[in-house]
DNA sequence: ATACTGACACGGG
DNA sequence: CCCCGTGCCAGTA
């Protein structure tokens, strides 16, 4: 498959902000859902200009393993980001949307949109 | 060719 | 709040 897509999609992302895997698949269209965003980021290219780091699972739970999970978590602190164990405090401050570029440093609070998809 | 696994998300206990 | 099971697609053995 061609994740050309989804790199070029999580490169855009900025720099503090994280989106989660099921945001990619919808953003993309892609067919299977989080499951298939997930398969392109773990065939990312390392180290080829693509965040991966920035991608994390839905609620901001950091789902990715050793030994890629220690650096993940390093360069999310890095980007000042908040971690916890398992997951990214205050995530719904940091997710991210493209289309949505706010650059300004602090993170407006986040409506609640949930299910707003519905065939 | 089939079977199993995997950097997921959601529902239920 | 936590953990477990299922549905989904693609890649590898």
């Amino acid at each position: 498959m061609n994740w050309n897509s989804v790199y070029e999609l999580v490169k855009i992302i900025p720099r503090g902000r994280v989106m989660t895997y099921g945001q990619l698949a919808k953003a993309l269209r892609l067919p299977g859902g989080a499951r298939t965003a997930g398969r392109a980021m773990a065939a990312s290219p390392s180290g080829c200009g693509v965040p991966w780091h920035r991608v994390v699972g839905a609620g901001g739970k950091l789902l990715i393993r050793e030994p890629h999970a220690s650096l993940q978590r390093r360069l999310l602190e890095s980007e000042g980001l908040r971690l916890a164990e398992k997951r990214i405090l205050d995530f719904t401050n940091f997710e991210w949307s493209p289309g949505k570029s706010r650059r300004g440093g602090s993170p407006e609070k986040i409506k609640s949109r949930r299910r707003e998809s519905r065939r």
